[in-house]
DNA sequence: TTGTAGGCGTTATCAC
DNA sequence: GTGATAACGCCTACAA
């Protein structure tokens, strides 16, 4: 064992300068409860001495840890990436730690990194995204830990959620491509029976393509159970290539693809390029998130835009707000889409 | 305020199961100290009560939280997240907690992280990159705190490491494209004086130059103040791309570039591309990183291999030997690089 | 304005 | 094998 070096304490600062212990204490919490000369002693003291005050003894006596836990799927995805940026800056900003936990959207392991969480030491917890899992919104019910989840919404229970809207996004992407003079639109997915939010967008499909009389043909949807597959990480992008490899040589294309992230927009572009098939010439495709790639891949993709890093600043601000007893007025905050025009459509003539 | 629901605590399992709080504890600890008898009435109490024995009171007791925190500059960059999710893989298995802080390239940002983690709630320290700062190398050294640092060589201090040989990377680089048939290569990097590391690469690409007999040409190199800004955040594509079209329309273009990273690979074929100059067929790029978009960017990238998740599960591997004592045969370990060939460098035949 | 003392939930050291 | 009790470092009544 590393002997651990005997940190000084409050005592030593109070023995140091000559004051209580609870003297001590009111200068460093009650900046005014102290004499000013008492106090310079003892701020001399801490100075002399390199006083810290111990979190921990503090969090036990307080019950408090300013901390917050962060459960993601994957940090090393960019639009995940990106909410737990705007998390950690305005969390720093009012005096938080962040703690984080990666799933990789196995819900059993979910279960308990945040049951390791709550276990006492997290003021409140961010949830984002992820399959939705019942047995964990009931456990949050009941030990009342402020939690707010981003990009998962609870329907069923009150608990907070900031998130988009994720049928309107997809239907304003239907709208858009229809605009552009496309008629055969066809959709890359994520199993819609494990996320709400998943299976919201492909609601926003069909309903985009209902609204613009535009008939609905399975032939076009790629929904596959691979992409479920926690094995598989970041692999989003080569699962999409694969299917749409096999895609490509047994049916017809439509002219153009939705897909529910840009991520999996690349490996669509990707495996449509390598059989020769010109994006958008040939084929439009739109994403989504709008990850900070897309300008870089060719052609530049055309996306639904989620403000990201906005819904981590939201997410973690809505959180404190609860933690500290303020006043809430709307625990579902939704924040707006928009599309991203790059190059990756292109507009048809109607024939 | 929300009323903090008062958890069970091991004295009303005592209570419960009409024991002694030492009991119980033992019963947690050290389970084979306790008969089968009370044991089990011991476990049948922590069960009907679902007790969690409380972490922060036991890092109070024990002087052990478990945790350990990383300093990263940014999240959201691909290659540091890699290394996050390693460490993150292991810490769990392992039975740690992460703690996460994002510094953003700012080393004052950075002191004060390090400083509230040091400050006795955390186990240990996993830095990741950033700018050589002394006075936080001291700060460690006199706290005694068990620390690595990831991809940040710190020489001059006995402080444990994991790096790839940054130096013998680029000189790779620079025999590759050199067996390539390229004489005139390019370099962009961020400013040399801040990292050791960068600097490390740059005394390899001219180490390679001289090699292989190449003359040095400072027109070829772009190092440029702007990317140690810690405003722009993941803005290293967009830097590149604005530095690369003054360059162009200024200067004569080498056969091929070697960059830093492959975000600053984007950059530059974007800009490339932008002034109808093909990659590679007028002029190659490699990267360093070989992220997970390499692939799907076209062309699609040759790069220099960093073993991203492996420097995690390295690093953070080393740091809990060191917390729980282990003996420790080397303290800086260095992981191999390989060059990835994709298709952005292009042989010429030499005239 | 300052000092005393109890307790947050554990673990560890003693006795018994 | 089990039970009492003192710490870990801090905060906060309450008393002085």
């Amino acid at each position: 064992m590393p002997k651990k070096f005997k940190n000084t304490s409050i005592k030593d600062i109070a023995k140091e300068a000559r004051v209580a212990i609870s003297t001590v204490s009111y200068v460093i919490n009650k900046k005014d409860l102290v004499a000013e000369k008492t106090k310079k002693k003892v701020l001399k003291a801490i100075d002399k001495l390199g006083y810290k005050p111990n979190f921990i003894a503090r969090s036990l006596r307080t019950q408090k840890t300013s901390t917050i836990g962060v459960i993601v799927y994957d940090i090393s995805n960019p639009f995940v990436a990106q909410i737990v940026r705007g998390i950690q800056e305005v969390a720093k900003m009012r005096g938080y730690i962040i703690v984080l936990g990666c799933t990789f959207n196995d819900s059993s392991e979910e279960e308990s990194q945040i049951n390791v969480m709550i276990n006492q030491f997290i003021d409140g917890l961010i949830i984002i995204s992820g399959p939705d899992n019942e047995k964990i919104y009931k456990k949050i019910l009941t030990k009342k830990i402020p939690v707010v989840f981003i990009d998962r919404e609870i329907v069923k229970h009150d608990i907070a959620n900031v998130l988009i809207n994720n049928s309107l996004a997809m239907e304003k992407a239907v709208d858009y491509l229809f605009s552009m003079g496309h008629r055969e639109i066809g959709y890359i997915s994520y199993p819609i029976d494990k996320q709400i939010t998943v299976r919201q967008r492909y609601e926003g499909y069909i309903k985009g393509l209902k609204k613009n009389n535009l008939a609905f043909n399975p032939e076009y949807v790629i929904i596959d159970e691979k992409f479920a597959d926690k094995e598989l990480e970041g692999k989003d992008m080569d699962i999409t290539f694969d299917l749409m490899q096999q895609f490509i040589k047994t049916k017809k294309l439509p002219t153009a693809f939705i897909t529910i992230s840009d991520i999996i927009a690349y490996g669509l572009i990707k495996a449509l390029q390598e059989n020769n098939i010109k994006v958008p010439e040939s084929v439009s495709v739109v994403g989504f998130d709008n990850i900070m790639f897309d300008d870089y891949i060719s052609p530049p993709l055309t996306t639904v835009r989620q403000p990201k890093k906005m819904m981590g600043i939201t997410g973690i601000n809505l959180l404190l707000d609860i933690i500290e007893g303020k006043e809430i007025e709307n625990k579902r905050i939704v924040l707006p889409t928009e599309i991203i025009e790059r190059n990756s459509v292109k507009s048809i003539s109607i024939a």
